[in-house]
DNA sequence: GTTACGACCTGCGAGC
DNA sequence: TGCTCGCAGGTCGTAA
């Protein structure tokens, strides 16, 4: 499942492959795909074709690819997407849905996504604070940890103001942004709390913890290319990262804690799984699970 | 305005 | 062997 230490590896093979290259032609193979793009398949591919890549940037989970006219590609792999620069002549991928070639005739971008979350759309770039300018549609999303501009205090002020679990909070994407299920179970094995502590019961300290702990775990998964259990996530070239190795939480249930030695468990929460040292992530005091 | 939850989607593995 | 069903989970829309 790509989160921030993921996409930001597809990030940057992007920006080595296709920065600077002038677009041929673009195919729509799975109309799911350009959902978001509300003027169609058809018009996605005729405003691409022509059109030279200046840079590809990121927030968070969503990444963009800055176009010569004041647009962007926003792109969003969802759970199973892949962004993928193939030789020409190299055979499809089962699920390819986006195809792109450049005038060059070099390597040609391929959108690949079996589960279909993922998708690409055209947008206005707009300015925001210290002249960045961003898609539209992730103007609500804030900055993720290993963004410079990120503000350590609007998040730590931020999760103790909100009401709802710290899990929760960890993964809403307008508090802070980039990480999903898999760093926010790392982040809360790192800090020693429950997934179910509510955030009004987070201390000044705990928060800080959190903060520090997801930029950590975030940036070692970074370091190794990412976290990957299949084929599902890989980077441009089609390569898969090592971080799975070095989880602490995540997909451990009945294994050992690396901390303590106690069973690790799952437990069910907002319709997904959660994993959790029932030693050193002791349930809060005074809440009722189901 | 904030929070919670269902829907979307498809491949895989377990169970029968 | 083949079928059914549950599971995986990021984002968005809707209801409360």
């Amino acid at each position: 499942m790509p989160e921030l230490p993921e996409v930001e590896v597809v990030r940057r093979g992007l920006d080595q492959w296709v920065t600077h290259r002038q677009i041929e032609s673009v195919e729509v193979l799975h109309s799911r795909a350009v959902r978001n793009h509300l003027a169609g398949g058809k018009d996605f591919c005729r405003r691409l074709s022509g059109r030279t890549i200046n840079a590809v940037s990121r927030r968070g989970k969503f990444m963009w690819f800055a176009l010569d006219d004041d647009h962007a590609v926003v792109t969003h792999l969802g759970m199973s997407g892949q962004v993928l620069v193939q030789e020409p002549e190299a055979e499809r991928e089962k699920h390819l849905r986006i195809r792109v070639t450049f005038q060059d005739g070099g390597r040609a971008m391929h959108f690949v996504d079996q589960r279909t979350f993922g998708g690409m759309a055209i947008e206005e770039l707009v300015e925001v604070e210290h002249g960045q300018r961003i898609p539209v549609s992730v103007l609500h999303i804030a900055r993720d940890p290993l963004d410079p501009l990120f503000d350590p205090r609007t998040f730590v002020d931020g999760i103790r103001a909100k009401n709802t679990q710290v899990k929760r909070a960890l993964l809403d994407q307008n508090l802070i942004s980039g990480i999903g299920n898999i760093y926010a179970d790392e982040t809360l094995w790192r800090s020693e709390i429950h997934w179910a502590l509510p955030t009004s019961r987070v201390t000044k300290v705990q928060a800080e913890t959190l903060l520090r702990n997801s930029i950590d775990v975030m940036s070692e998964a970074l370091a190794q290319g990412g976290t990957s259990f299949d084929s599902l996530y890989v980077n441009v070239n089609g390569e898969s990262g090592y971080f799975s190795r070095d989880l602490n939480a995540y997909g451990r249930e009945g294994e050992p804690c690396d901390r303590c030695g106690s069973i690790m468990v799952r437990e069910s929460f907002a319709n997904r799984s959660s994993f959790r040292c029932p030693r050193c992530q002791p349930k809060p005091r005074g809440i009722q699970l189901d």
